[in-house]
DNA sequence: GCCAACGTTGGC
DNA sequence: GCCAACGTTGGC
């Protein structure tokens, strides 16, 4: 079991989104190391939902129900999707700001490696996330 | 709207 | 293979 990040933009797809479908395509990566982060994702793998753009933060938690195959929204280049589930919302947005306060977090892809969309993230990272989520 | 960080492209 | 130019992401 994995535990990965991933951004979206809530005007482009939101949580709300997610929830309405029930189970989305993860699409639209164009970038290698997103795209090969995608690829490690295996069923039942635990996806942090994060909102960036305006008031950037974790919104909740989903999970990955079908692992990659071909992207067809591309027009050209060897791209994947995954499927995703939502899980639950948390109770309030974890700030970006709370992250970077946190000396614990230091080391998160989010801060370090701020523009990667597909992210892995340490299960010691996920529990500190859940902490502030009061789970 | 600005800018830093990073990725990609293309000339040489 | 290097590097300048350019494009994109995403925080502020």
């Amino acid at each position: 079991m994995q535990y990965w990040l991933v951004k979206t933009e809530p005007e482009t797809f939101s949580w709300e989104t997610l929830i309405s479908e029930g189970c989305s395509h993860w699409d639209g990566v164009r970038n290698y190391q997103a795209r090969n982060n995608l690829r490690a994702m295996k069923k039942d793998d635990v996806l942090l939902f994060y909102y960036s753009g305006k008031n950037p933060g974790i919104v909740g938690l989903a999970k990955v129900f079908k692992e990659h195959y071909p992207d067809t929204t591309a027009k050209e280049g060897d791209w994947s999707v995954v499927d995703v589930v939502p899980i639950r919302k948390f109770n309030r947005l974890i700030l970006l700001q709370e992250i970077k306060n946190l000396p614990e977090l230091e080391n998160m892809a989010l801060v370090k490696n701020t523009r990667l969309s597909v992210q892995p993230v340490t299960i010691a990272e996920y529990k500190i996330i859940l902490h502030l989520a009061d789970l």
